[in-house]
DNA sequence: GTACTACTTCAAGTTGACTTGAGGTCAAGA
DNA sequence: TCTTGACCTCAAGTCAACTTGAAGTAGTAC
């Protein structure tokens, strides 16, 4: 396969996948002439970068974990940790989701005077006091459900 | 309040506050010679700022919410779309945490042979399709549960 | 009156994950 | 043979949300 099959079968472009063979994410098996080749293992390859990417892991962190080698050999611990951090997330966004829900049909005059809103106010707040701890994550994947 | 008096009990940097103020998130009541004075309300303000980045709002987004004005005036058709994004995220993250857990104790010899992962990487995949849409979640953010 | 400290402005730098652009190469078709 | 189009490299640009640094000022302590 060419870098544009390989572009269209898996939805990642061309310049991206030439970033990531830079990153050592994915590499190509050799050339005909100057164009990179590449073998059907790469579609699997990306998928797991999509995976761990949805998952909030980087792109380094994640060419860790998948190695120089052809076969991911992941971390089991490592796996079950980010599943914990997950489920952390999870929560937060639960209580931020029923909070935005409670805002929206709240009858108090303004969302200020609503004690639950004020509660997660403060929950926001406090949280702002961490400083850092910003992740990414995809939005539209069709993982869902 | 200073300037320092709000980062100390916001916990948000006093360089943040000043780029905030320049964006039109934040506003000082006035100055005492240069140095910035804030009210009591800017603690609110922040932690509302808070509230709405960890629910994946942009700044910008944000600052359209809450307006020039001093309280919030936020649409509550906004907020249960917002509400409807969440959901969307957390499913998402609950398949793939569920996925990440069953591919830390799968007995299969490496995760490529297990059907459950493969099922997760075809996700993973298609959802790669979908080109831009990501956001940045706060981590460790106080309001988990 | 001078030093110190905490503030000020403004411009530029940082990070991660890419994208874009300029300029070059190569195989195939007219 | 010449042109076209798809690829190539390498450097630079983009975006959001900040942070950092240099250079200046104002109020307080001695």
């Amino acid at each position: 396969m060419d870098i544009s099959e390989v572009a269209k079968r898996s939805g990642v472009p061309a310049s991206t996948l030439r970033f990531y063979e830079e990153k050592g994410l994915i590499r190509s098996v050799g050339r005909q002439g100057l164009r990179r080749v590449f073998n059907g293992n790469i579609l699997d390859r990306l998928a797991l970068i999509a995976l761990g990417r949805s998952a909030g892991f980087s792109l380094d962190e994640i060419a860790r974990m998948l190695g120089s080698n052809g076969k991911p050999d992941i971390d089991r611990k490592l796996l079950i940790s980010k599943a914990d951090e997950l489920d952390e997330t999870i929560n937060n966004l639960r209580s931020i989701r029923d909070g935005l829900r409670h805002a929206a049909v709240c009858s108090a005059p303004s969302h200020m005077e609503c004690p639950k809103f004020r509660r997660l106010l403060g929950l926001a707040a406090s949280g702002a006091i961490s400083g850092d701890g910003k992740r990414k994550l995809q939005k539209n994947s069709v993982l869902a459900k």
